[in-house]
DNA sequence: AAATTTACGTCAGCCATATTGACATATTTT
DNA sequence: AAAATATGTCAATATGGCTGACGTAAATTT
């Protein structure tokens, strides 16, 4: 079937800091292939559910990590999703006239709006990850738990090397990483 | 503006706010936010690159594809990227207008239309792919090679099942993988 | 105390990328 | 000859980003 064939081309060309390199490039182009085709099936998972209530993946975001991280600011959040205070304002005013989010002063600083899940957040913060367990408890099965260490291993090294720290504070739940150095 | 009346508006974590009904699954959230963040800056490395030629991430993933499993047809390409063909008709058109892809007629079928990389798209798809290498040879670099085989079979465990076969084929390079039950 | 900076909100417009639906054309299959 | 298929295109719409400008309240600096 294949009538044409270019070949694989040479990819990185700087084999100056390569001390153990002997696997080919053409392997990193699996990882490029498998990120996509995991991120893009993953993240659809909730789009049902998103579409029944009017929302999108955007609010789904920000459910998430409010949800995940009560009490964070807007700006923390800004931080988090690296996206304008204008794009976010318009999925938090939803979230907040629906129900999902609410807002409090901050204690300290009370230009600071911190935010939270209602009950009725918690709840479809749930509902929304729940097919995305699901495929993550699958995948568990099917590898075994050491290759989801493994990921969760090569998954934190991709992250940007500045924001390593602030990621993983954030996945132990820590509060205020942004402002604690 | 603000309405407060539920748990304690302490900064610190206060464990009063978690409803108790929930699995603890907090394995899982791991993943999914370490997905999030790897996906995030995985994706935005070529962003430079891209609006340097005035060209988006959707040219990107075009141009990978093609450049990936050239004589891929039209059928196949929305297979793999799952979208509509007038999505991919606005970026497949400037992709050819600009020189990056060619299409012929499929040999045995002239309705199809075959997809080439350029010998100036099979460039563009090479710097565009570099920075995202040198992320991955960085992780392989910190977490060593076990670790990124398993996050290989971790993520395609991820894809889903019913797509599972036709991802490892394109992985490995196969021509037409679709329409080869 | 006044000036400046910060945190947040909002209006207005624009861009990139996706969607649905309708329709056209060439080619293959029935 | 008719029907199905592969592709392309026009038009309208949705989502989720962006920049720029401006306003307000509270904290910080001078």
């Amino acid at each position: 079937m294949a009538d044409v064939n270019f070949g694989r081309p040479a990819a990185e060309s700087d084999p100056q800091t390569a001390p153990e390199t002997e696997l080919p490039d053409t392997g990193l182009y699996d990882l490029v292939e498998l990120l996509f085709f995991a991120y893009r099936d993953f993240i659809s998972d909730p789009d049902a559910i998103l579409s029944e209530i009017g929302f999108g993946r955007a609010h789904h975001r920000v459910l998430h990590f409010v949800n995940r991280n009560p009490g964070l600011c807007v700006a923390d959040l800004l931080d988090i999703l690296k996206i304008t205070k204008q794009s976010l304002g318009r999925v938090l005013k939803q979230l907040i006239d629906e129900g999902y989010v609410s807002q409090r002063e901050g204690p300290s600083d009370r230009r600071q709006r911190l935010l939270f899940p209602t009950a009725r957040g918690r709840a479809m913060a749930l509902r929304l990850a729940a097919p995305q367990f699901a495929r993550f408890a699958a995948a568990i099965e099917a590898t075994g738990e050491a290759d989801a260490e493994g990921a969760r291993r090569f998954l934190m090294a991709m992250v940007n090397e500045t924001e390593r720290d602030q990621v993983a504070a954030l996945l132990r739940g820590d509060q205020g990483s942004r402002e604690t150095p």
